[in-house]
RNA sequence: GGCGGCGUACCCAAGUGGCAAGGGAGAGGUCUGCAAAACCUUUAUCCAGCGGUUCGAAUCCGCUCGCCGCCUCCA
């Protein structure tokens, strides 16, 4: 399996440092306010990555943190008039709502901030006793400051000389850092914020400093792979590098996986930039397979340019995908019905069905290549097809066909789409079409419908097809059923 | 300004040295009471442009053009 690393910009064969045990650190959210498709993205790559890397047999312990203080929960909570915990709290719980409801599996431990501040209390304190910080007076307490120069190292991952970087920096008049390029480990705390006792006074912790606490106490000093937006390789991860490793001495993390953006008219989705999306909104229109599939389409690597039509096209591949799934069920049930028309062989499907597994194991473990692994399905389905427009006896056709139905639903559950039933997936569409007729409504004029058809009063069946279409619903008329689906 | 990435058909999107995956859309056909689905055929002599390396390049190298990201909080 080979894993694409940002340390050094190349895919790499993939070693786990203990054994078969993964330890997989990936920097979450900070609560303030609604995810939006950005953050989606990083929590579905980072869940297929998790859910692969368990299918390969690894042992995997996934910690994934929230940050739940810093200077924008703190203003987020002056303006809505409650306490940053109040916000905090409330934040996790929405996360929690979209989270859930895009299949994201809950990470082995989820971490907060301010649950380590001992940890990080102590981290700082290392650093300071072996000189890699200082301290500075401000207001009543003392804050902390990593120096940078003090870490030779520094920019390895983000590929920047640390001369570049002070080039480019805005000085700030009243900052009395030794270097701009030095950050905070510790910063004492303002009138009227948030607080801890510390041995420097009162403060809060930096906002890096708790990546580092948490991943070393929840998997050890040094990590398997750590993840997260490719926004946070600068300098996120760039500080929590030379912290870690100053403090340890040891490599911090083996490999960096870090997933590109969603962007909008081609430009990085943000917050400052308002071109944002929030994943509630999206899901009030489209099924949450239909975003999952729209996330995992194309390489996490890659930039996404998000639009409707790009989430039109996703429903309109999960649609095709489940129309067949559901001709398969229905050959299944209901048999041979025509006289063969070919001779399709199983063992033909037999060779397919072993292509497909290997056509999607060669796709994953190529660096998570989600974009090819779903295009193994189609391909599958599309040799699946062509074998029932056959008509094969039904004593061959059903064993090959519930080996199909049974491989899909195994790879299906890496990727986490493709997992419903056809039925499933057609009144999902009804829910976001906002389509108010119930299944039993429609399943009434289909049966309306069929009396006229075997009356042979096509006016009567006609209109029924047509009342129903007028609102959304189409059908299809099979050997020994009537089909309807929600109309894309 | 420094560093990095991208540019593949009408649209989305794989492919990183050996005849250009997959999906959507379009056209023609088979099937069908009608319709749909499905299947078959078809849609890039070519991968931004120009040059080079090679028996051979979308794939490697150089230059040019265009777009984007990071350098400040950010998934």
């Amino acid at each position: 399996m080979k894993v694409y690393n940002t340390m050094t910009a190349k895919k790499e064969v993939f070693t786990p440092i203990r054994d078969n045990f993964v330890g997989v650190y990936a920097c979450g959210v900070t609560v303030y306010d609604y995810c939006h498709i950005g953050h989606a993205r990083s929590a579905v790559v980072f869940d297929v990555i998790i859910r692969y890397l368990r299918y390969k047999g690894f042992d995997v312990k996934y910690v994934r943190n929230f940050t739940d203080i810093d200077d924008k929960i703190i203003k987020r909570a002056n303006e809505e008039g409650l306490s940053w915990n109040e916000v905090s709290e409330k934040y996790i719980n929405e996360y929690y709502k979209d989270m859930d409801a895009l299949g994201i599996e809950r990470a082995n431990v989820e971490p907060k901030a301010t649950e380590h501040i001992q940890e990080m209390i102590n981290i700082v304190q290392s650093l300071l006793d072996k000189g890699f910080a200082y301290t500075l007076q401000e207001g009543e307490s003392k804050s902390v400051y990593f120096e940078v120069s003090k870490f030779p190292e520094y920019g390895k991952l983000s590929k920047k000389q640390l001369s570049d970087l002070l080039a480019g920096v805005r000085v700030d008049v009243n900052d009395l850092k030794k270097s701009p390029a030095d950050f905070v480990l510790w910063k004492a705390s303002k009138e009227g914020e948030p607080w801890w006792e510390s041995p420097w006074g009162k403060g809060r912790p930096g906002w890096h400093i708790e990546c580092t606490a948490m991943s070393m106490r929840h998997i050890g000093e040094t990590l398997d792979i750590h993840g997260g937006g490719a926004d946070l390789i600068f300098p996120h991860h760039e500080n929590e590098i030379a912290q870690s490793e100053s403090y340890s001495g040891k490599e911090f993390a083996k490999y960096w996986i870090h997933n590109g953006f969603i962007t909008i008219d081609k430009e990085k989705m943000s917050k400052s930039l308002g071109n944002f999306f929030t994943i509630r909104e999206i899901l009030q229109r489209y099924d949450a397979e239909v975003v999952r599939f729209f996330l995992l389409s194309s390489h996490y690597r890659s930039p996404l340019e998000f639009s409707q039509e790009q989430l039109m096209e996703a429903q309109a591949s999960l649609d095709r995908f489940y129309t067949s799934m559901d001709r398969i069920e229905d050959y299944i049930k209901f048999g041979q019905k025509q006289k063969p028309k070919g001779h399709v062989k199983e063992e033909e499907i037999e060779l397919s069905i072993k292509d497909f597994a290997k056509e999607f194991e060669r796709a994953m473990d190529d660096d998570f290549n989600t974009a090819i692994a779903i295009a193994s399905f189609f391909e599958l389905l599309r040799i699946i097809n062509r074998y029932i427009d056959a008509v094969p006896p039904l004593d061959r056709a059903e064993p090959i066909l519930s080996r199909v139905k049974g491989e899909i639903s195994k790879y299906s559950a890496i990727l986490n789409i493709f997992n419903k039933t056809p039925q499933q997936w057609q009144v999902a569409l009804l829910k976001t079409k906002k389509i108010t007729l119930s299944e039993a409504e429609i399943n009434q004029k289909i049966l309306e419908r069929k009396k006229a058809r075997e009356d042979k009063d096509y006016k009567r069946a006609d209109e029924i097809r047509k009342e129903l279409e007028a609102i959304g619903i189409v059908l299809e008329d099979k050997k020994d059923s009537t089909l309807w689906k929600v109309k894309l």
